[in-house]
RNA sequence: GGCCCGUUCGUCUACCGGUUAGGACACCAGAUUUUCAUUCUGGUAAUAGGGGUUCGAUUCCCCUACGGGCUACCA
């Protein structure tokens, strides 16, 4: 039995795919999949103040990156549209009227300045029903006073009535039974001056036309839940309204509260799953996969921040997640988002694939420094040979440049306060026994180069730096002997020569 | 301020009434690697506090403290 698991993404007002955001939908995923069903992702297009350019085709990017691919994702043109906000205003009204007429909701003429005033005057003032008696709306103003307002065009909003005294309960997939007292929440504006809706409405009415099944979304919409489903009741009926789950939040490493791009930018780590410019300041925000994670091990660590299987595994691919997810062991609580784990991830991923698969990012984190590989074959010997020793993507380029073409730098204090010429001697010996080797392979380097040393009176130690000096330019990398095979017997002889050449001076 | 949600090593977390409270990241020490990493071994480190309930509480309940969230014609 397949089910179709409709969920709804909101974007970031901001533009840009934050954490939160693909753990949202990582969870929505792994959900449906696990329940076999069908995943139906609508992304929420609110245009106005919040559109923003390419932030649907962004997301959907960010999402194949990932490996979310939904099933179906009406942008635009899709079986329940419009789908774009501002061509669904007839629809929203609609909505808000029958509240109206129904006696859920109610016309409220104050203007925005009276109710400034009305904030500064009382501390906390709360537009509910303890005050609502005493505002200007349709509640208190006589009918006939309230229709020619009306028909004037005088601008108005369209609030919620929440009731005085009843107790709102929905079954939350995380927290279990949630209960509030509808009269906690202030009268909420569903409907706004413009005509626009607020979030309140939209959600509740594109949930319903549009079929949505599953609601997860951030705690920070812990409070307002009542209103929406209030709002089921009054306008669908219960039996109708998708399934909530409230997701714990991710939190700044440090200080407190909710991970922001801002901390991101503070403290030297990415936030977004991919590089967004914003349209509106063409700032660049850095992105995960830019910054060298694999998809594999961004997910991973994501559906981790939050959730575990039970048992003591951490290392988890996509196909495994589905297979042992279960949304009632998502924790309550928030997490706090330690990059240093992240890294770990990535390295844990990067060691995990095979070096085939990795050619083509490691080829572009190459190009970017101005390193060609052109051999694909050669290349897939590379990674094999340093992946273990890179955390991220673009650790690559430091740790296997040498092994495309000669160091352009020496670390040369690491040779040269030794530097004399018994080594001079030694290396010219070494070049004339390499040349004539048959086998060129890590393991007879190793056995030819100790005996030129022994004849030599040369303790091997001391002319094992020298080489890898030579060879990768720096004190790092792998084994010299595995470079030396690698580079191939005409190169290893011509950086030795090189060098040799270069530190006479 | 009001309301809501939460609270196990520094961090992510396991335990769903009986454990020497386990694992991972980070950190420290040792081994391996005649580079640097990797790897391996070991170590430091936690149930916020106080009341109940119970033969027995990290686990269930209450209070306090702390943290987070919401409190817009933003989402």
């Amino acid at each position: 039995m397949s089910e179709k698991i409709r969920v709804r993404f909101a974007p970031s007002p901001t533009g840009g795919l934050h954490l939160g955001g693909v753990r949202t939908v990582l969870y929505n995923y792994l959900f449906a999949r696990s329940h076999g069903g069908d995943f139906i992702l609508r992304i929420e297009d609110t245009d106005q103040s919040r559109f923003v350019p390419g932030a649907e085709q962004y997301i959907l990017d960010c999402l194949a990156w990932c490996g979310l691919v939904p099933d179906e994702s009406p942008v635009h043109g899709g079986p329940c549209g419009p789908y774009r906000q501002s061509e669904r205003k007839p629809i929203y009204k609609r909505y808000a009227e029958q509240l109206v007429k129904d006696g859920y909701a109610y016309y409220a003429f104050d203007t925005p300045a009276e109710l400034e005033a009305k904030r500064t005057a009382t501390p906390n003032f709360q537009y509910s029903h303890a005050v609502r008696a005493s505002m200007k709306n349709s509640l208190t103003l006589a009918a006939d006073e309230v229709k020619p307002l009306l028909d004037a065009g005088t601008p108005h909003v369209i609030r919620i009535k929440m009731p005085a005294n009843e107790e709102v309960k929905f079954t939350d997939l995380i927290r279990g039974e949630v209960i509030f007292n509808a009269s906690q929440s202030d009268d909420k504006v569903l409907l706004k001056a413009d005509e626009m809706p607020t979030y309140h409405l939209a959600v509740v009415v594109d949930d319903h036309l549009m079929k949505i099944t599953h609601a997860f979304r951030g705690e920070e919409w812990l409070p307002s839940a009542p209103v929406h489903v209030l709002l089921w009741k009054y306008l669908f009926g219960l039996e109708q309204m998708p399934q909530w789950a409230h997701l714990p939040l991710i939190l700044k490493p440090d200080g407190n509260g909710k991970l922001s791009k801002r901390d991101g930018d503070r403290l030297g780590f990415p936030v977004f799953a991919m590089n967004w410019i914003d349209p509106k300041t063409n700032e660049l925000t850095k992105g995960f996969r830019e910054l060298g994670f694999l998809p594999e091990a961004f997910v991973n660590l994501l559906a981790m921040l939050g959730w575990n299987d039970g048992s003591e595994q951490e290392i988890f691919a996509l196909e495994e997640l589905v297979a042992k997810f279960s949304m009632d062991r998502v924790h309550k609580a928030g997490a706090r988002f330690d990059y240093e784990k992240a890294k770990w991830y990535n390295h844990e991923w990067i060691k995990k694939v095979d070096a085939g698969s990795l050619k083509q990012e490691v080829k572009s984190v190459l190009a970017q420094q101005g390193v060609e590989a052109a051999d694909d074959h050669y290349l897939e010997k590379v990674i094999a040979m340093v992946k273990d020793r890179c955390s991220l993507l673009s650790d690559f380029p430091q740790q296997s440049s040498f092994l495309f073409e000669a160091p352009k730098q020496y670390d040369l204090d690491a040779v040269k306060p030794k530097w004399n010429g018994q080594k001079q001697l030694f290396f010219a010996e070494t070049v004339l026994q390499f040349q004539l080797m048959q086998q060129w392979n890590a393991a007879d380097l190793e056995k030819e180069f100790k005996e030129i040393a022994s004849a030599n009176q040369v303790k091997p130690g001391e002319v094992l730096l020298p080489l890898r000096i030579m060879l990768v330019g720096g004190k790092f990398g792998p084994g010299v002997f595995d470079i030396a095979a690698l580079i191939g017997k005409a190169e290893t002889i011509h950086r030795i020569e090189k060098f040799a050449a270069l530190i006479k001076e």
